[in-house]
DNA sequence: GGTAAAGTTGACCATTCGGTCAATTCAGGT
DNA sequence: ACCTGAATTGACCGAATGGTCAACTTTACC
């Protein structure tokens, strides 16, 4: 009757039971974990309904707090989540080697990023909308931490002549915005464009044109020279 | 006891009273939308609460419902209004003239929007995320001619060789995500940048710098030159 | 100043919410 | 077969929610 409400990701007290089981509740946390994140994404915290998640996840709403101490415990847990995957998804902006290449990289994997987990996407954008009530301690520590590494890389491209002048923030916030985009508003772009099989459609266009134009944004060769040219 | 529940914006039934007084209860009227459009944007439809809206709007929660005759009732009038307020912006791209400038004067509009209103830019935002409920309508209809009708320019000046290649869809997809990722990121930037006066610092540097990215990423002729020549 | 409508307010109602709990089922070890 | 702890479930609770209402105050007009 206790060991639970552990909140923690995995509970390995009891690992090297006999049976190819992994943990019998395990699948049923993520199973919840998944059906939270999809919940929190659409209706922010105070919109969500545990009874939702339940629901979604199919199982009856106090079988969620069985596993989760909390409707706040649960969101936390979550949105730690989604942070840990926008985070690493920052990855290396490597500083050696071709700088344009560099970006194209970075702008796809967060391209990738978009495609593959919108619903994580929109929930962190629900977070900072709603003024980032618990993860602005990670952004203004960790991620700032972060911007300010690789925007020393942006200044010494800026001073060697490889990329256009603009405040490195303000290039990463730019990239952000519109990688983000595909996956936070989704419903208006697929409403305007009217395509039938978003993700395929959508994204093959965006890792194409969008990455070149990013590129040529932030003043990045592409080839020997600018895709449109003077005179 | 009638006449009230009217969800117009103004009642002008009474119009041409003696007093100077323009309508003894549309003040009390604004106040609650400005109030709802600030709680709503925070909160979202579901997450937002009627007693919040009121003690925002500083009248006990029984005010607010003789105004409005429900929560979901508010929530329709106050989207409206962002609606127009975000199709308005998007003005005239005008079709004559330097494509480069009508850009920039775009962009600097959608810009000071969301300087200027930046909850409506947020309840836009939260509403598109959560999948638009509501407006879906006018994205499909409106906002998909419109960009169908502006689009029809852009391919002009591609033709012309005065723009990048881009399927236009995507282009304003890019300039929107830009424009709004000040007002709708604001927590994250504010925390990235650690600047004090968010309004000054921030969107001076976005009307410059970013301004002239957004015009390269377009491929449009700054000058007479790309920012960042070849060889 | 009197009157009728518009506006204001707090008490109140039915429903829904997050969370608890006891009862029950299930799984693994002996 | 038996036992023990984990897992499941629906009933239940107090608090909060959207919405109603009747009593009251203010305002505009004669």
């Amino acid at each position: 009757m206790e060991a639970r409400h552990v909140n923690e990701p995995a509970r390995l007290d009891r690992i090297g039971t006999p049976t190819i089981n992994q943990g019998v509740g395990e699948r049923q946390r993520e199973r919840i974990l998944r059906a939270a994140t999809l919940v929190f994404s659409r209706k922010g915290y105070d919109g969500a309904r545990v009874e939702a998640i339940a629901q979604k996840a199919g199982i009856p709403k106090g079988n969620v707090l069985y596993y989760f101490k909390s409707k706040k415990a649960l969101y936390r847990i979550v949105i730690k989540q989604v942070l840990s995957l926008w985070l690493e998804a920052l990855g290396n902006v490597s500083e050696e080697g071709n700088p344009e290449e560099a970006i194209r990289q970075y702008v796809n994997r967060k391209l990738a990023l978009s495609r593959n987990h919108p619903e994580a996407s929109r929930l962190f954008a629900m977070e900072v909308i709603s003024g980032a009530p618990i993860i602005s301690d990670h952004l203004s520590g960790e991620l700032r931490r972060w911007v300010d590494e690789k925007g020393r890389i942006f200044k010494k491209w800026q001073e060697a002549g490889l990329m256009a002048k603009i405040d490195p923030a303000h290039a990463f916030f730019m990239i952000w915005a519109v990688t983000q985009t595909y996956a936070d508003f989704e419903a208006q772009i697929q409403a305007v464009t009217g395509v039938k099989n978003y993700d395929q459609e959508i994204y093959s266009d965006a890792s194409g044109e969008v990455v070149d134009a990013l590129v040529r944004a932030l003043g990045l060769k592409r080839d020997q020279r600018c895709s449109v040219q003077s005179a």
